[in-house]
DNA sequence: CGGCGGAACGTAAACGTTTTCATCAAAACT
DNA sequence: AGTTTTGATGAAAACGTTTACGTTCCGCCG
């Protein structure tokens, strides 16, 4: 109990035999006869006796940690992501170490440098990183691995979400719904998911709908900037039929803008937004949405990292994976729902 | 670039000076002329070298990292409590490793092992935690700092919301506003959250309506189980004018029974959850509850974890402190709103 | 002018592992 | 019976730091 604590020389003191068959018995590695395996293994339990992970790690040049690098941790979004990355990690025996809420370059520059030594491999998510940024403070032999980022270098692989499609999807949804005019509202300019949407957006109306108006109103993802566009929208001139937000909680803004307008949802105005969460399910009405499985996200990103990390840096396949991103119909677009998953939550495992 | 790793060796020999200089200066102890610093730092720069957290900890035995041990990530409740304790633990320079899903008591103590000498401290949130499984799982002198644990002893200090002043306070107020009998959802059996609430609930039947029917179905915190309850409680050959869930998925989970049953909130009957998760705000009619604020649960244990560690596993004030619980009256208790935040969710600092 | 104190710096030990290599005994060949 | 092979074991090096302790040099005081 006030015991200092109990290293491998006391273990092999213990069961007098030497620190490298301690190693070699509570390692596996074979070489040591059942007698021997015996006494180490009844010494190490009388002596609580835990590895020192500092000292393994030092000689063996592995932590057995990946690190998570994510802008904030507030939210659906990314406490899905984590969720995903965490049980792959786990099944593999690999700890999470997780760095979040970067305000700026510098800060996240930090989180990361810091992480040497600390993990074997990281996962990155942040509008922060490009090439260069890289290069300057990711170790040349540290396996990385991009979420949601444009950057194109195959030693840097990245796994993105088909935010095009989704949205070119989501856009021809309404359109074939009857809904005439699609408005969109933006999410944050430097945003690389919401980029991409607007740009599906765009293209969806230019292809299906190429003489309606294309109309578009600023947000920046939070649901108080939704509720903003929505009144802006049922102020102009001529309402749109549809409005298609960059993310969900914007949707959810507007939603709460037309309600407190007197506007019905679907039958004055559709409604849609992109991501799926959770809280999709519960407004009423319910609202149809772009669903990208983001557990799933941080789980393919898991996979590619340990790949990469067994792989010593090299990788088969193309260095930059899509994730299929679905539209799902509920109520607040006016249309026969389809692909709503069962009405309660997916399952714990 | 394609160099292999810098050490303080090779920053030592670049800057023409002794290693214990080279550590001097980074570490800012002093006793170096001012051009040595200079040397030592561009010769730092120039080699992008970065120390070695294993070689580091390993002799000073500090990681910088505290451990956050959860049953899970899923959901709301573990994402805001793991961001409170992100944030207060990176604004004093602390990484965070967290380890969760744990399906047994065998599969926590693994957990709680494997973090040894990987953390200054933990954080611990696990229904498997007692005396015993701390002494055996937990090294002496590694400080712990327990969340929603019953245990009682000084060497593990605790944190808990007042779940049963909460809900005696919910109870009292469903009863206050009319609502002649109150039937209760339970949790899961072994979930010490859930007992103190159930207590909660008897003790303010007891006292404030003493001659009203005890009615308690049991759920185990899903929607799903929640649903059941609902179906259950309608069933019943005299409904409850109230039902007063162990927590707010649960309540959802009522919420839709009823509305499938065409059963009106508040109207026909009232209901309340408990723990205040976002979608409470959402639903319609919106969920009164009693809240929480689970992130300053999670500052609030790395506050103490902190202090602990500093005071060498002294503690100057009691060793179980308790979080204040209030209810917030929304639409679906029948009541004037009370404690309703503003609209739109908290922001993100 | 000689000794002394202190600042600047270097040498080497220590931290707790893994792993290579040598040692040794016993078993397996010739 | 002598030699080789095999398998178990131990001694010691290595990992990259921090830090206690020496050493050197200089200026200062007696």
């Amino acid at each position: 109990m006030t015991t200092k604590k109990a290293t491998i020389k006391d273990v092999a003191r213990e069961a007098k035999v030497s620190i490298a068959s301690v190693s070699r018995v509570l390692n596996g590695l074979g070489g040591v006869t059942a007698e021997t395996q015996d006494a180490v293994r009844k010494a190490a339990a009388r002596l609580h006796y835990v590895p020192d992970n500092a000292a393994r790690s030092l000689i063996t040049g592995r932590t057995h940690t990946i690190g998570a690098v994510l802008p904030d941790l507030y939210g659906e979004f990314f406490s899905e992501l984590i969720r995903g990355i965490d049980l792959a990690a786990r099944a593999r025996g690999l700890h999470l170490l997780v760095s979040s809420s970067h305000d700026g370059v510098d800060d996240a520059a930090a989180a990361v440098r810091t992480m040497r030594g600390r993990v074997d491999g990281m996962i990155i998510l942040s509008e922060f990183v490009d090439g260069a940024f890289l290069e300057q403070n990711v170790p040349a032999d540290l396996p990385v691995v991009l979420l949601d980022s444009p950057v194109d270098n195959p030693r840097y692989p990245a796994i993105n979400m088909d935010n095009i499609a989704g949205a070119q999807a989501m856009v021809k949804h309404l359109l074939d719904a009857g809904h005439g005019s699609v408005a969109f509202v933006t999410g944050p300019a430097g945003n690389y998911d919401a980029q991409e949407r607007e740009k599906g957006y765009r293209a969806a109306m230019a292809r299906f709908a190429p003489k309606a108006p294309l109309t578009i109103v600023a947000g920046d993802f939070t649901e108080e900037s939704g509720y903003r566009a929505g009144r802006e929208l049922l102020a102009q001139a001529t309402r749109p039929r549809a409005v298609f937000a960059a993310n969900d909680m914007m949707a959810v803004g507007c939603l709460y803008a037309f309600k407190e307008a007197g506007v019905r949802v679907p039958q004055d105005i559709a409604l849609a937004g992109f991501d799926d969460i959770l809280i999709a399910r519960y407004v009423t009405p319910s609202l149809s949405t772009v669903s990208v499985n983001i557990a799933d996200l941080g789980k393919s990103a898991l996979l590619l990292l340990t790949e990469l990390m067994e792989g010593k840096g090299r990788l088969d396949g193309p260095h930059t994976r899509t994730l299929r991103c679905d539209v799902v119909a509920r109520e607040s677009c006016g249309a026969p729902q389809t692909n709503v998953a069962t009405k309660h939550p997916p399952a714990l495992v």
